[in-house]
DNA sequence: GGAGGCCTCGGAAGG
DNA sequence: CGAGGCCTCC
């Protein structure tokens, strides 16, 4: 640990040694900023500073973990004290800590944003407000902007400016709903991914005492990503820090791509006005790309007007020019990208792992992944629907929220029939509406639902009472059972695990075994209980982290060696070898809602910088001349920020003759542009016609390799085993087969998924 | 209560 | 095109 302050250049070494005061430390690009921060956290420690005192925000759960690895590394098991974690999860263990400061229990439920906007539209729906109109989207986004700007319903209720803003959208109910959404999530226990740094910057402002003792606590803060922030988190960072005045931001201006969500780029443009005798340190050494791409970045970035100047350069080698591939459709686009990738593979004797094709949107993934495919090169999508949002996950999860706090109105909207108990919709209306007439939570209402005039019938009274007397029963184990124990009992109990036992579909057999892998989890989670006679590892204490993880957290062991796809977003933070930027189109990149406005477009060049930014090696860019956008075909034209790279650093694609893209080993497959399945000058409407016609072509070609199959064949597949073709139906990817496997039953199978074997 | 048909609408996304 | 919401029909 003595020398590691002997592995950082001048600059990170000062900004690690500058512990006092306000520090903002600018990181470019791939400079070692987690190395800095992680040194400087280690520094701290180091010169005799408690790790209680010091606190360090971030805003994924992976930067933290990763973090306090490395701390942990460096100075030992001391590192587990620190308070370090998202913002979210930081202030999570304050508010509960404060609970009763703001009127909330201690086992408060944290809302997703599915369920704040399940809330939102039943709201919308009982107040009779048309959801057309009324959005629970658009009212979502209003309501979590107010709470991001510090805007209570009450406050947003008397805001002369909103409301008239209201108005002339015409939605002058949004406050009704803001403040009713307050209400109801507050009945229930629950908070909003939004409320965790709304209600703690309430209770900072509100208690002076709570917040005297967290500055207090807090000698040494640290901000990661301090670009990112918004409103709320800026200011509750700033009263923290002011009694000791020691902070230290850490980000890069020119990688500020969250605007959409409440980040404010100017808190770091502002933090020297904000923080006086701020020292600030410029990390400039890029130790990540190629002098090529640094220098591309750099000048794609110059465009941009509000920002800090920077210098970043790198002593790595110069490295080769950025390639740009132009192809007719977006499949071709697909296919062209893949055989690059198989083709720097065999002459480079390269992993799947070092590649990444980065796309603006997530619909872009597809042509990518059905030509992957057709090479058989394995590959990870990031993004989606993540595991936690999965309807199987969400209802189990439902039967644990209920556990610890039955108020939970979401959870029990999810439930109260699933499985099917006999307690149908109406039924849930009537309860709904007598919990609103009489201001209780629904299960204040069903838990007592003899005291009540529902209008509901005895049949279903019964069931009801019944469906009671089970969550209680959960309740009643909570602490006398570890969290596997009884996870894997209310999964049981409640039916649920059987009913998704019988469904046979593939989707089914999935579904279940998610539930497994949560119930995995839940084991792995209650082994590190200590031995004592009362479970600490309970279930209660299993959720209060469920609901601020992501899939991110979830790495599955074998998707380590795969071709990486996602959206830039996401790639943030994140490098590889060779990274392919795709669908480098106007209107698609950038954004054709972002054309029109200055601020607009240059967060979407910061965007082109950050996924240039994630190449060490060497980038690719391309664009398709034709896309399919919602079941159409769109021109489109090359994206403005290709022109925007200085022709020393880029390879513009040669338009006539049409040529092979660099390496020319597997020629015939490797080319970008001679693969074109229309013939010049043919009209739009045979481009449809004509793309079939190719990937009826390559069916062909690949059944050289993979077995056709036929009726009457005898196949084997991976999850059903073996059965017999009764048909064959379809052409090219749309090739569908009948089979009928036994026990399983008849099962339609698209071939191109399945992995078929013939046996006879 | 559930399956299936029709309609609508579409950005990026951590916690 | 395709996912999700809503409605209808059994």
């Amino acid at each position: 640990m003595q020398d590691f302050i002997n592995q950082l250049n001048s600059v990170q070494q000062e900004a690690v040694l500058s512990t006092e005061g306000p520090n903002m430390i600018l990181a470019g690009a791939g400079s070692g900023k987690t190395r800095v921060l992680t040194y400087r956290v280690a520094h701290l420690l180091n010169k005799g500073i408690d790790s209680f005192n010091i606190l360090a925000l971030t805003f994924t759960n992976k930067a933290a973990r990763e973090m306090r690895e490395r701390i942990e590394s460096i100075i030992g098991p001391e590192a587990k004290n620190l308070w370090m974690g998202t913002f979210h999860s930081i202030f999570a263990k304050i508010l509960r800590n404060e609970h009763e400061k703001i009127g909330y229990p201690y086992n408060f439920t944290i809302y997703d944003t599915q369920d704040a906007k399940n809330l939102i539209k039943s709201i919308t729906k009982e107040l009779g407000l048309d959801d057309k109109l009324y959005k629970s989207n658009m009212v979502y986004s209003r309501i979590s902007a107010a709470k991001n700007n510090l805007i209570s319903a009450t406050a947003y209720s008397n805001d002369a400016s909103i409301l008239s803003e209201d108005k002339r959208m015409g939605k002058p109910e949004i406050r009704r709903i803001y403040s009713i959404y307050e209400t109801r999530c507050l009945k229930a226990g629950a908070m909003d991914f939004d409320d965790l740094l709304f209600k703690t910057y309430e209770v900072f402002k509100k208690f002076p005492d709570v917040l005297l003792k967290h500055q207090q606590l807090f000698k040494y803060i640290l901000v990661d990503e301090y670009q990112d922030t918004n409103y709320a988190q800026y200011t509750i960072v700033k009263m923290l820090a002011k009694a000791h005045n020691n902070i230290c931001v850490v980000g890069d201006d020119a990688q500020s791509i969250y605007s959409f969500r409440g980040a404010n780029i100017e808190n770091i443009l502002n933090f020297q006005k904000d923080y006086s005798n701020t020292q600030s340190f410029k990390l400039e050494q890029n130790y990540r790309s190629s002098k090529n791409i640094v220098a591309a970045a750099n000048a794609v970035i110059a465009k941009n007007k509000d920002q800090f100047q920077k210098d970043v350069w790198t002593d790595n080698d110069q490295g080769s020019r950025i390639k740009v591939v132009k192809t007719k459709t977006d499949n071709e686009e697909g296919k062209a990208v893949a055989n690059k990738i198989l083709n720097l593979k065999l002459e480079k004797q390269l992993e799947n792992q070092q590649f990444a094709i980065l796309y603006r949107t997530n619909a872009q993934s597809r042509s990518m992944e059905e030509a992957l495919r057709k090479l058989n090169l394995p590959y990870k999508i990031y993004g989606g629907l993540s595991f936690y949002q999965r309807k199987e996950i969400k209802d189990l999860l439902s039967y644990y929220r209920m556990t610890f706090n039955p108020n939970d109105e979401e959870a029990l909207k999810r439930i109260i029939n699933y499985p099917t108990r006999g307690i149908g919709k109406t039924t849930l209306d009537k309860l709904i509406l007598t919990s609103n007439k009489n201001n209780k939570s629904i299960w204040e209402v069903i838990s007592n639902i003899d005291s009540y005039e529902t209008g509901i019938g005895n049949g279903p009274k019964l069931k009801i009472k019944n469906f009671v007397t089970m969550i209680l029963s959960f309740g009643s184990e909570l602490f006398r059972k570890n969290a596997f124990d009884l996870g894997q009992h209310i999964a049981s109990h409640t039916g649920l695990l059987k009913d998704l036992y019988d469904d046979k579909t593939p989707e089914g057999i999935s579904r279940y075994e998610n539930i497994q892998e949560l119930l995995n989890g839940l084991k792995q989670f209650s082994a590190q209980e200590e031995s004592s006679n009362t479970p600490s590892k309970t279930l209660d204490k299993f959720m209060e982290d469920v609901a601020l993880l992501t899939d991110a957290d979830n790495e599955n062991q074998d998707d380590y060696n795969k071709i990486s796809l996602m959206t830039i977003h996401s790639a943030k933070g994140l490098e590889f070898p060779y990274v392919f930027i795709v669908g480098m189109e106007e209107n698609l990149f950038p954004s054709q809602l972002s054309v029109n406005s200055r601020s607009e477009l240059e967060e979407e060049r910061r965007l082109f910088y950050v996924a240039l930014t994630r190449a060490e090696k060497a980038a690719y860019l391309s664009y398709a001349q034709t896309r399919f956008k919602f079941g159409n075909i769109t021109y489109a034209e090359p994206s403005r920020f290709i022109s925007e790279i200085p022709l020393d650093y880029i390879e513009m694609p040669e338009v006539n003759p049409p040529r092979n893209y660099a390496g020319t080993r597997l020629a015939e497959s490797n080319s970008f542009v001679s693969r074109s399945p229309i013939p010049p000058g043919k009209k739009l409407v045979s481009l449809e016609k004509a793309e079939k016609q190719t990937q009826t072509s390559n069916t062909t070609e690949t059944a050289k390799r993979s077995p056709v199959i036929k009726e009457g064949q005898t196949v084997e597949h991976l999850r059903f085993g073996r059965g017999k073709v009764i048909s064959v139906d379809g052409i090219g990817p749309n090739k569908k087969a009948v089979i009928s496997f036994g026990k399983h039953g008849q099962k339609q199978i698209l071939l191109k998924f399945a992995k078929l074997k013939i046996v006879g």
